[in-house]
RNA sequence: GGCGCCGUGGCCGAGUGGUUAGGCAGGGGCCUGCAAAGCCCCGUACUCCGGUUCGAAUCCGGACGGCGCCU
């Protein structure tokens, strides 16, 4: 199957970005975030979303587009992701996409069902009652509704539950009775895939540095402005360091605490990456050293993508 | 030199004769529409040496180390 589009996945601060842009620049390409955070308008500093100056150098989507008071979502991002991707490919451009939630990515390369259409209101009526319950409780209501989910996953967490709990209410059909008979939602999209990765300790280095350049870039006024917009309880406000922030903002915290608790929750996040990236990424990932030379890492997926079009032109001629 | 206090896993810190304290840090893992989210799992430590006791991190003695005060 001849790839459609090239996909960068590595954890925070594994130079993604950098990458994505070298990369683009040598096969025509734009840039394409999977990135669940850095989708915020009014939240790019903090989360180190591509500034201006790389915007203008390659065409980005999925960056900053969002109010912070929506919700994201993995369905979400697919449906808008597949219509870059094609306008892209209309274009005779590159997809390249490149990001950190794994979780999104996998919504691309293998898509989540065709869900009956729910109705929004009571959809979130629901939500709102499910969270009212205590977790005992939604772990065992969502087990006897849909038994073969705790059978596959183990314990439910209180999220998953809500989740199953909200399709056996709603569609009358468990949420592992959609997986099995649902079609998906879109064909799969094939993808060139990399998996960058960084030494633990090299990598914890770089989260260092990446706060300190945050913080530098203006990252306490940007909380400052969400705060006076009022959005500090919205969605997009638990990103990892926006509650340090605030609270350094308010005087509750001394700056050398809040970098240092920073880097703490931001490590904690790179490690939930790492292993996800580790077991959860298509086992034709390819892994890459992102302590290499950036210049030389692009030039080894360019060569890789023009090989795969160039068959693929091959094929095609014979 | 004398007197007093203290000595618990990487750190903090409970525990005063017989249950895994706990927190932080660290590590491993899960993941089908909230994913920068939500979860799960992992360390038998008591400075050392003797003694008392059926049994000691817990009591007694000594050594060593730290802190404080005194001369």
């Amino acid at each position: 199957m001849t790839p459609q589009a090239i996909a960068l996945a590595g954890a925070t601060a594994t130079g993604k970005t950098t990458l994505a842009i070298a990369v683009a620049r040598r096969l025509d390409g734009e840039i394409i975030s999977f990135d669940s955070r850095q989708a915020y308008r009014g939240l790019e500093i903090g989360t180190a979303a591509p500034d201006s100056e790389e915007r203008a150098a390659v065409p980005h989507h999925g960056v900053g587009f969002l109010e912070p008071t929506e919700r994201y979502s993995a369905g979400r991002f697919a449906r808008l992701a597949r219509e870059w991707i094609a306008g892209i490919r209309d274009r005779d451009r590159t997809p390249v996409l490149a990001g950190g939630t794994g979780f999104f990515l996998r919504a691309l390369l293998e898509p989540v069902f065709r869900e009956a259409p729910l109705d929004d209101e009571r959809r979130g009526a629901l939500r709102s009652w499910l969270a009212t319950l205590d977790t005992e409780r939604l772990r065992a209501w969502a087990s006897r509704l849909d038994p073969e989910l705790p059978r596959r996953l183990g314990e439910l967490d209180r999220q998953r539950a809500a989740r199953s709990l909200e399709l056996s209410l709603l569609t009358g059909r468990s949420l592992c009775w959609w997986q099995r008979h649902s079609q998906p939602e879109a064909p799969a999209i094939p993808m060139l895939v990399y998996a960058l990765a960084l030494p633990a300790e090299l990598h914890r280095a770089r989260i260092a540095e990446r706060t300190r350049t945050l913080v530098e870039g203006g990252w306490l006024d940007e909380v400052r402005a969400l705060e006076a917009a009022g959005v500090t309880d919205a969605p997009s406000f638990n990103a990892v360091g926006y509650g340090e922030m605030l609270a350094l903002s308010h005087g509750e915290l001394s700056q050398a605490e809040a970098l240092a608790r920073i880097n703490r929750a931001t490590w904690a996040y790179a490690r939930r990456q790492r292993t996800w990236f580790r077991h959860q990424l298509p086992a034709d990932a390819m892994r890459l050293d992102a302590s290499e030379d950036v210049g030389q890492l692009a030039q080894r997926i360019a060569g890789d993508w023009r090989r795969c079009q160039d068959e693929r032109a091959g094929r095609q001629r014979g």
